[in-house]
DNA sequence: CGAATTTGACCGGA
DNA sequence: TCCGGTCAAATTCG
């Protein structure tokens, strides 16, 4: 097959898988609305997960083959479109004249890659295990190298590197690589890390309230079952816990939609009333939303906390 | 004592 | 030959 052909079939492979993705989604939705049938939705979740590694090995092998149709003196401007203007090495710009040579070098191959700039070292939702660190040519500061735990346990490919910025030493740039393929309970810090890459990615927070008034946090997205407890350490107690009295809250209810350039936005409803005057009456109810920034790697949710009705 | 980190060696592309 | 990504033995940590 022409390679120029096998593009566009990746292409079109992408976007049908993108379309599937989305209509699971869809489908998630409305299982919620009409039943609560758990089996099905852990099953729409594993059926998501599965598109998203489709989706990473399919990217992937498109960009080999763009590549591999790229003359040797147009190189350096095409790579330098997806390594943009940190250096991440070489990799990107090796030759890919043999795909089976390139399986055994130890250099990296082409995989996604994502940089981010931070201003402090936190939790991504993931656990790495540092495996080298170089001193830079030209840098003050070495480079750190990190791959995920589970490489070995799960076949992880997802690597990071993390640098201080030369200009601005207080702040790193991550450069992450590769997906991750092993199975995990992300943070709420990587739920939000990966809202700001998957741009169909939304997330429904539920609060259900008990006797004890005790809001019970869900989140339904398409990346499965998330960890509860994690939800409710670090989402429930920082982020929505309006400054009210709690003793005048029966439910709220609030999500997260990433928007396409930036901020995300989160939405809180709550509806409220007053146990004191037992008036059902007295039933308020209010919304709100706000715009935060995705404040990725620092996830300082302290600042993102401007609810105060 | 097992897991994680450190660090010099090794490797391969440029 | 240089540079940077990875390996792996040695060391440190919990």
């Amino acid at each position: 097959m022409e390679i120029n052909s096998s593009v566009v079939v990746m292409r079109r492979l992408i976007e049908e898988l993108n379309c599937g993705k989305k209509f699971t989604n869809e489908l998630k939705d409305l299982i919620k609305k009409h039943n609560n049938i758990m089996l099905a939705e852990d099953l729409v979740g594993k059926i998501m997960t599965s598109f998203s590694k489709i989706l990473s090995i399919l990217s992937s092998g498109v960009e080999l083959h763009q590549f591999s149709q790229v003359s040797p003196r147009d190189k350096s401007s095409t790579s330098s479109c997806l390594t943009s203007n940190y250096s991440i090495g070489s990799c990107n710009t090796s030759s890919l004249k043999d795909v089976n040579q390139e399986r055994c070098s130890k250099r990296r191959k082409i995989a996604a890659t994502t940089i981010k700039e931070v201003s402090t070292l936190v939790d991504d939702g993931h656990v790495w295990r540092k495996y080298g660190q170089k001193e830079i040519l030209n840098s003050p500061h070495p480079r750190n190298y990190y791959r995920c735990t589970y490489k070995f346990d799960q076949g992880c490919e997802a690597t990071k590197q993390v640098q201080k910025i030369q200009e601005n030493p207080s702040r790193f740039s991550i450069t992450y690589q590769g997906h991750h393929t092993c199975k995990i309970y992300p943070s709420i810090s990587q739920i939000l890390f990966e809202s700001s890459t998957n741009e169909d990615s939304s997330m429904l927070l539920s609060f259900n309230s008990n006797t004890n008034n005790y809001y019970q946090p869900y989140v339904h997205s398409f990346h499965s079952t998330y960890k509860q407890e994690t939800i409710k350490e670090e989402i429930s107690s920082k982020i929505f816990y309006p400054n009210v009295d709690q003793s005048q809250r029966s439910s709220r209810s609030g999500y997260f939609q990433p928007s396409d350039d930036g901020p995300i936005r989160a939405s809180l409803s709550s509806r409220s009333f007053d146990h004191r005057a037992n008036d059902s009456s007295c039933t308020t109810n209010c919304s709100l939303e706000m715009e935060m920034e995705l404040m990725v790697g620092s996830a300082d949710f302290e600042d993102l906390m401007p609810f105060d009705f």
